[in-house]
DNA sequence: TGGTACATGTAACATGTTACATGATTAG
DNA sequence: CTAATCATGTAACATGTTACATGTACCA
């Protein structure tokens, strides 16, 4: 078994292909929506890790179908390595937050600038937040009708987004004047 | 004037620089210790940084001292460039969770390991949290020194730290059974 | 005098970003 | 018929990670 050491967006990739063959496309677009907003990841890399990992047997290509569509299926050399990834991944995040170093370079920001863009990014994190809490009713209305249930797994990671933005929105609100203006 | 596009990297290097003099050991210290929580960076990429931005004539390498130390000293180019990033910055922030993407993938996690790995991190933010809390008192400790008066941008940067921090433990402690186990 | 912390740098590789090239299908 | 969207892919480059090579100065 030669090990083939997946990162974690080609392993996010495998997990969508759990649920059945999908193309590139496909994809791309589900993993943005479902994993975007906590692990962002672009058209082209999509591409490249289908490429290596079609190579490497963990997904096998089907036949080229409309619009040269070209659905991938995950085989049980992949999900072996998703569940092996699965298993061994612990990483903390990363949080990069050029915001952030705005604000610790602050005595060399003008002051006007400083409360502009302080502005700005709490408006942005306020947009975020009703955008997470829209969704999140709507997969809690879900509970109400019979036949579907919502997955308390995306749940959870919903939760997580409203968490951090209600956090983000409080820190913006607790800013000393000297930060962020008036 | 030939633009040099500055990164968060390159430009932070240049905001530690308004300071003084230093050499890229010095660079790689003070900038993991007063930027690592939210920009990560790593010795290689300072060295290589420094590098180029020599090169481009943003900062200005010293004689070397004893151990080969190589002080190297922000040029007026590299206090424009860095004041051109502070002005045009504005990039919103990247967050790379890896325990999300193992949470929203949970129907295929063993039942067990979700949950210890749930705990494992939880307790890794419990820490963090502590650590940020203790800065801050220290901080806000010198207040109460006559001549010392804490940076308040510094001590923005922290409580955000905090913030974050607080938010991530209230959505462990509010995670459904299903996914924490017990 | 020997280990630890200091200090510089490179090499190799993995990952991430941006832009482009090409074309098919569908909806208006 | 034509614009928008779907769809695949590559190229070029920037950034990030890990490991290594080399040596110095300090201090116990």
């Amino acid at each position: 078994m030669t090990e083939f050491k997946l990162n974690a967006t080609a392993a996010s990739l495998l997990g969508f292909l759990h649920d059945g063959p999908m193309t590139g496309w496909d994809l791309v677009t589900i993993a943005q929506e479902r994993i975007g907003d906590f692990w962002s990841l672009s058209q082209s890399q999509v591409y490249r890790e289908l490429s290596s990992m079609s190579v490497a047997g963990l997904i096998k290509a089907g036949e080229r179908g409309p619009r040269d569509r070209r659905p991938f299926t995950i085989t049980d050399v992949g999900r072996a390595a998703f569940a092996e990834w699965l298993n061994r991944e612990t990483g903390e995040e990363t949080i990069r937050f050029p915001l952030l170093l705005i604000v610790l370079f602050g005595q060399h920001v003008p002051k006007q600038r400083l409360a502009e863009v302080i502005i700005e990014h709490r408006e942005r994190h306020a947009r975020q937040l009703a955008d997470y809490e829209k969704s999140l009713e709507d997969m809690v209305a879900l509970e109400h009708i019979p036949t579907s249930q919502p997955d308390p797994y995306a749940m959870a990671t919903l939760r997580f987004g409203v968490k951090y933005e209600q956090a983000v929105l409080d820190w913006f609100d607790e800013l000393p004047e000297v930060i962020r203006g008036r």
